[in-house]
DNA sequence: AAGTAAACGAGACGGTACGTCGTGTCTTCCG
DNA sequence: CGGAAGACACGACGTACCGTCTCGTTTACTT
């Protein structure tokens, strides 16, 4: 039960032995081929299984179900959120955003998101390895970036970061899911600056505006 | 064998005649006490019919899928947006954020939704249902207090009202999708306070603190 | 839409209602078609399902393994052992004899049973079935006719009548299993002849030559 | 399950491998035990090698497939057919009867003779083994002692000594088999004193009573 | 009131995919 | 360097649902 290994080294000194590197590159990349072909939901192990060559087994000893397989597929496509200070914080925050917008509106995380998250209900691991994985990691990456606007003063002390990167992860998501769009440069930078402008706080009772 | 049914056929909303009334009630209530008992992924038709003591083809005679059925399983029990003229903008958008808050927040929108967008994946017609149905209805009541904001000078003119209400829904899911929590009443108020100071706008160009 | 069923259904012998009465029949040929050009071994239910069109479900439904579906097939197949009175007991017999003979030699007797066999030590209830449907009906049929040979004087009071015929089962299966013959008509008469002459007994002690 | 080898692996003083025979014993009164605890059916290769300890492929490197190697286990228990002359045909036929009711009516023989009988009907190979080793073997003693018998005037000279054999080895067999149960002392005399008395004959034609 | 046609419960049907197991071969790594 | 350990491709297993279909049986509308 639950994934036996994260990464793909050439040689894991403890845990389970992958002869065959080959038949994993060829399980995930088939996995992300077939996922752009067929959809989530007409993806089916024993196809993957069949169109690379491989054993069903060898899918099952490595991934609990459908659902890891795609996570693990999806995930090492994702790009990196920039977190190099380059002097500037209100572009260093677009950056991220824009980053952000990409990954939130990609055809591949539209495609796969809803169905992991579904699937998560019925699967605790499941949730968790999406939320550590995939969506915290990110997070922590674009707080960097966020914690140095307010140590910079371009942010107020007490901003809600987290408030302020789900809000913008979740319009991305939203207008991804149900729109089918993702956020243009010019939207992205709107956002940006209006956030900027007056971004949710920690602090309770009426906020005037920032400055 | 005694009297049951009293009710008279009607019409469904497929125009199709709906006999026994009565089995669609009990066909829909069942659909969502199952749906809380066992999560989406694990409610099958046939489980529903055996449950509701329905044959599945009557199922079948009123919707389409699982999918389907489940959407009219839900749609129902969602709260009305508050459109209401209270004379206070202020209060008004607070109330409507805490409807959206509720709504996005409640398990059953949790459990239900992601399993909806990913079938709607491979189902141009049950996303067209999930859009009309279940955002755009409660986006346009939300757009009216908005635009009521708007002429009493509570938000600039060229506010981006579709992108704040994505943005409040974005969080209010995101958090709920992947943190299982909804938004409690102070963290709404702060949100629509931080937003009303300095809402996201459709003119592009940097933007000065409303005012 | 084309009338196409037109046998009633019945219960098969589980009980269960057999709507297509005409999937069961061709099932049961295929079966067979496919158990003398695979064997055994080689015969799957997936196999059989899909070259008799019809869903593995479906024979699942009727029966619960490869054996019995396999015992059910060979069964019906099996020649009735002759029991009609024609006034000469050592004919009577002979024809009994040759009868069985035909079945315990026959290539789907030999194909089938050892299988049947084995597969029913770890199934009981394929072990009596086995037993009551394939030996012991084919063995109270002889039983008739050694009965009225005993009545007549042509055998002795105290024929073990059991013996004889087990025994004769047993060299024409001994003989169809590891050499894959079976016993000609002369032998099957020296057999007969032999036996009458001086069959074994329920008594115990010495015997004298019968006479 | 924890057990791991005691004896360690030595060559003996004659600079004979001691390992490979280790393991050859190791498996074969593995694959005996096992036998007896599972059944034919539920016998694996793969578990005999975890419970000897041993590779799977150091069992394939010996026998073809399971059967042969249940072939090899179990034919080194069978009791040898008692062939001295004590000068009583009648006397060495019933210790030889006696013998073959041993054989064909122990659990071992019932366990495991249907099921190689069975897949040698896609195994050529084995069936040959079988009949060679197993069969053959045993009816090559005994023939010696009917073979005596006829010389001493105890049988008649066209006695078909094959039929006698294998109708006794069939009913045995046949009783094993379908009743589990082996000849009882009594019953094997009586069978061989009927014999005795009137044995099936290779010539054509009526036969008179022995004598 | 009797006749008729639809909708009904029940569940069998042909299928697809599941996740597990056993096979016989091949590779890695330890002693 | 031989062997245990077990990964590998393959394919059968028996289960769960799918969406369609066919049964008889109500039920409600016609005549």
């Amino acid at each position: 039960m639950g994934q036996k290994r994260i990464l793909s080294p050439v040689s894991d000194e403890r845990g389970q032995r992958m002869r065959d590197l080959e038949a994993r590159e060829r399980i995930l990349s088939t996995t992300l081929r077939m996922l752009g072909a067929l959809g989530y939901s007409r993806l089916s192990i024993g196809g993957i299984a069949q169109e690379a060559a491989v054993g069903k087994a060898t899918i099952y000893r490595s991934w609990a179900n459908k659902a890891a397989l795609v996570l693990d597929a999806v995930r090492v496509q994702l790009p990196e959120v920039p977190v190099a200070d380059i002097g500037d914080s209100k572009e260093e925050i677009v950056a991220v955003a824009e980053t952000l917008a990409e990954i939130y509106g990609s055809p591949k995380v539209r495609l796969v998101l809803p169905a992991l998250v579904s699937d998560a209900a019925a699967d605790p691991d499941l949730g968790r390895r999406l939320r550590e994985e995939l969506i915290e990691q990110r997070k922590k990456q674009s707080v960097v970036v966020l914690d140095r606007a307010v140590e910079r003063g371009a942010l107020p002390q007490d901003t809600d970061i987290s408030a302020v990167l789900d809000m913008w992860a979740g319009l991305m998501l939203f207008r991804s899911l149900f729109y089918s769009v993702s956020l243009d440069k010019q939207s992205v930078r709107n956002l940006v600056s209006a956030t900027l402008a007056s971004p949710p706080r920690t602090t309770s009772g009426d906020q005037p505006p920032a400055g």
